[in-house]
DNA sequence: TGTAACTGAGACAAGGTGTCTCGTAGGATT
DNA sequence: AATCCTACGAGACACCTTGTCTCAGTTACA
């Protein structure tokens, strides 16, 4: 293994890195294989090997890069938070950046330690906002109850997942709302109590 | 190509295809290659050739198998069928065959145009089985207003997902039937109109 | 029992993989 | 400016996998 420090190095892993990247996002973890991403990264393929002679290992680098931050600590109200950072996911999401490495992840992360090791931190670490959001909005009075932050997790990206991933269409503004609304009102203390048919739309 | 029809080729292709079945459950489908299916299925590497000679024909022809019923056409309200169903779904989500496919299919429908249909077929032969529930729950005055079954869909679906796929958690009963109601209670005609907290159980 | 379909085994070329060794470029140190 | 020294690209190499053959043996069915 090379020096991470020199410039020289840092520039070459930046560029591999970038390319494992792009593989993934325009042809899929498959394509990944040292040759390919030497080519796609302009450098010799025994640099990729120095810096990464296991394959599982250069994936999961540059998966790693991926970042799902949500509810990090932030003033404002536990709704109005939720609704702002899950309305931001639905952008990242949107994009196909984030839905290609999120897909893959998933997969490999059923047969791959490494990759599951990634999930689980990105899932731990947003289940831990929530919990502490949710803790804080109760002592406000905001939430009636501290709900379990798994499954408002669930509850909450669930269905934005579903709708880019397996029916492959946009997450519209309209449908965020109504899922925010879905999963939280029955935790808020002024919750509605009688509504007309779940289309509720805030903003 | 061989015949099929042919009893002996039959026999050689369905131990192909529940060798690629096992291979995409036990070790993902980075694994399924024509020499690993050969040895799992106990046929020689030429066989596997013979009746998928690419190897992208022999996974979809594996996925394919996979299914997904969903509110296929039955008596009883929708909202009964619905929990039915999404609780079989559940108790299919939760053993590692289904949630392994799906993850597989999931990310490989991004770049492959097979798995992409595959995909396609199953998320609208649901989607449309929820639309001629939904009407006929109209028609008997159970719904209020036919809800868009895409929406619904994910919004049932999707926690579920989650749950297994990020969480790597098994559903519970209770959770399902939070699910339902949360999804489905604001188009019922009879819906609760002032709940207690979401944590409603029916069964 | 004959025949055509299908089989496993294995040979083969082509190409990919992992590991070297080179000569060299270009930041760091002096 | 001169000198290290690290990381570099290029390429040689043995090894393995892949895709395509051929061929002799086996199986279903007429």
């Amino acid at each position: 293994m090379t020096s991470v420090s020199r410039p020289q190095a840092q520039r070459s892993r930046l560029a591999i890195l970038d390319a494992v990247t792009r593989l993934i996002r325009d042809e899929g973890a498959a394509s990944v294989t040292h040759q390919r991403v030497a080519e796609e990264a302009g450098v010799g393929r025994a640099t990729v090997y120095r810096h990464w002679p296991q394959l599982v290992d250069l994936l999961t680098a540059a998966l790693q890069r991926t970042s799902l931050s949500f509810l990090e600590p932030a003033s404002g109200t536990f709704r109005h938070r939720t609704s702002t950072d899950l309305h931001r996911m639905a952008r990242e999401l949107n994009a196909p950046h984030l839905t290609s490495m999120a897909a893959t992840i998933v997969e490999r992360a059923q047969f791959d330690e490494a990759s599951r090791r990634l999930r689980d931190r990105l899932v731990n670490e947003i289940t831990d906002n929530i919990t502490i959001a949710a803790l804080d909005a109760v002592a406000t009075g905001e939430l009636r109850a501290a709900p379990p932050a798994d499954d408002l997790l669930a509850e909450l990206i669930g269905p934005l997942w579903v709708c880019r991933m397996l029916q492959n269409r946009l997450i519209t503004e309209a449908f965020v709302e109504r899922v925010v609304y879905q999963a939280l009102d029955p935790w808020l203390t002024n919750g509605s109590d009688g509504h007309e048919g779940g289309n509720v739309v805030t903003s």
